[in-house]
DNA sequence: GGTATTTGACCGCA
DNA sequence: TGCGGTCAAATACC
């Protein structure tokens, strides 16, 4: 597709500075909780958390928005990864009908999906799963796939029943490299993770990956460290890659952010990705991963609306934080944002790094 | 005992 | 008719 970058650039710009704005409030955040025994530092946690939690909302409504959201790739064009349908867009309603019979299948998931590519969690790489992606999915059913290696596993919310949460996704492990995952996501979440009925049956077994809006993290600094190390979303010309496991060449931090600059940048922050992938960087993206399906060429990914989804998904848990701050942290602290991409020419990457 | 996962079967769509 | 998506019983796990 062509680039058509100039005729959203002014917006992409806002959001750029946006989204750097929201980097330098996660990391005075990061900072006060350092000195939690502070009781200065709560109050202004709060007020960070409290201008973090507006400044997304508003870049999540820039991305959204007309112009900007023009130029991404509308899910309903975007070719499935291996022979998965397209589900388009059902406009008004993420809802999807449940179904009134059992066993009918509704007509092909018509609504939004989003394409990544994740990581395997863990470090080594071998992991069963991709990394967390910030929700609390139940595998409901694995199939194989003509012309794949490897099977491909259906998930949805585990909200589902108590909320009614629509959302849905497909792992499905690369072909080409086994750390690799491919997952579609269908659906938004119109679930409130935080809910009393999810805590207290999702705490019983461990899901396949661990959900930090779900996990009663008396330790910020952990959760917030956590999912730093498993997450990552890269987009643009490159890589669509969400995950920390995967060894990867090393992307250049962001410079022109003010955020990034110093030897204390987020980019160095201690991430078991960065520390255990033999010198390779913190930001696991590998650029030599694009191929053809994943925002390059029109035919890709989700790419930056997955990154607006997964700033929603952080940012609505941070609106449902209670209010003693310490007891739960969505681990914003962890999304970088490239701004060594060109608006003009790519997709934004971000990092939950 | 309750919940999540596994897995074979069912069903709709192309 | 084949494939992909989902259901639901059986099983495993905590």
């Amino acid at each position: 597709m062509a680039d058509g970058g100039e005729s959203c650039g002014s917006g992409r710009a806002r959001l750029v500075s946006e989204l750097c704005r929201v980097q330098d409030l996660v990391r005075r955040l990061e900072l006060q909780l350092r000195a939690p025994s502070d009781p200065a530092s709560v109050d202004l946690c709060r007020r960070l958390v409290h201008d973090i939690i507006a400044l997304t909302d508003r870049s999540i409504s820039m991305a959204r928005s007309g112009d900007l959201a023009a130029h991404l790739l509308p899910a309903a064009h975007q070719p499935p990864l291996s022979g998965a349908p397209s589900p388009l867009s059902d406009a008004g309603s993420d809802q999807p009908s449940f179904r009134a019979s059992p066993k009918k299948r509704k007509a092909t998931a018509r609504w939004a999906s989003q394409q990544v590519r994740v990581a395997a969690a863990g470090t080594g790489g071998a992991a069963e799963g991709p990394a967390d992606d910030g929700h609390s999915w139940r595998k409901y059913g694995q199939k194989d796939i003509l012309g794949a290696k490897h099977p491909r596993a259906y998930y949805r919310c585990t909200h589902r029943n108590s909320q009614g949460c629509p959302a849905t996704k497909q792992v499905q492990r690369t072909d080409g490299d086994a750390s690799l995952f491919d997952v579609v996501y269908h659906g938004d979440h119109t679930c409130r993770p935080n809910s009393s009925s999810s805590a207290a049956t999702g705490a019983r077994r461990a899901p396949p990956h661990p959900h930090p809006q779900q996990q009663h993290n008396p330790h910020a600094q952990a959760a917030l460290q956590g999912l730093a190390a498993r997450l990552t979303v890269a987009t643009g010309t490159d890589a669509a890659i969400i995950g920390g496991a995967t060894a990867a060449a090393p992307m250049t931090p962001p410079e022109s952010c003010p955020a990034q600059r110093g030897a204390a940048s987020p980019w160095s922050m201690a991430s078991p990705v960065g520390s255990d992938s033999n010198g390779v960087s913190p930001c696991p993206v590998a650029p030599g991963y694009c191929g053809d399906n994943w925002g390059c060429d029109g035919a890709g990914g989700g790419d930056l609306q997955e990154v607006v989804s997964a700033f929603a998904a952080v940012s609505s848990g941070v609106a449902h934080l209670p209010p003693a701050l310490e007891d739960e942290l969505i681990p914003l602290e962890c999304f970088g944002f490239d701004q060594s991409f060109d608006m003009g020419n790519a997709m934004p990457s971000f990092f939950y790094q």
